[in-house]
DNA sequence: CTAGTTGCAAATGCTTTGCTTCTGC
DNA sequence: GCAGAAGCAAAGCATTTGCAACTAG
């Protein structure tokens, strides 16, 4: 563990909930410690997703970003709701997938350790401010 | 309608269920009519997925995939099965996934109009030949 | 004719890699 | 002291764009 790959976790630490690319966190570690390579960075959120820190995820704008993994969500994590006006990220725990996975398996065979779950749609307050 | 948006389009009539990146359409017009650029694939397949003959996919291989767009299947597609050790996409149809989003609807207000959903884990057959 | 399309090549943007220097243990 | 890590810059890829030549209607 590097002072580099510290400042990356903590980082992701400090920002629960966040949805973060490797710029960003080149662009944030940038200002605080000024020599960091982004290069580091991009090795270190490998390292870190790999080792169950943080989790990959993707919204479509062309970069991996990543958050942190909660392991109080158990194996299922949560699933992101993407809003097609203002861009907006909700999340919402995971309740009735279980069931759907149970199905899967039982038909197909198909042993699952792990889902990739978005919704889009239009979030409360663009529908309300004229669709 | 060119001829070179008539051919990609076929090509997906031709191989439905495959799920094409622009280079595998590339490479397979480059063979038959051998005049078609890959700029031309890009902007025929992201028409096509605007007017809804296509649809985007995408496997974390770096690359976006497209489908035929199957409107018997109704608003909602299938769902995709990735298996991690042999890469093998299985498809299976959606059957329990609109509970799941009524819920969320009630529970939040986000009014969803798409979704992408993906499972990964292992199929039968690499179960069966030693995990 | 004329707007819209194609092909090519150059440009873009994210990510990875090669390699030398540095550093934690 | 040494294996592994960091930094920098160059390379890699998928995708996009500028632009002149072409073509469908």
């Amino acid at each position: 563990m590097t002072p580099q790959r510290k400042a990356v976790l903590q980082l992701f630490l400090d920002r629960r909930g966040e949805h973060l690319s490797a710029e960003d966190v080149y662009d944030v570690l940038r200002g605080e410690k000024s020599d960091i390579g982004i290069a580091t960075i991009y090795r270190s959120l490998e390292l870190l997703a790999e080792l169950g820190l943080l989790q990959r995820v993707n919204f479509d704008d062309d970069r991996t970003r990543y958050e942190m993994y909660d392991p109080t969500e158990g194996g299922h994590q949560h699933h992101h709701l993407v809003c097609k006006k203002c861009g907006k990220i909700i999340e919402v725990s995971d309740d009735l997938l279980e069931p759907l996975e149970k199905e899967i398996t039982k038909k197909t065979g198909f042993k699952i350790v792990d889902h990739q779950v978005k919704f889009i749609g239009y979030c409360k307050e663009c529908q309300e401010s004229g669709d």
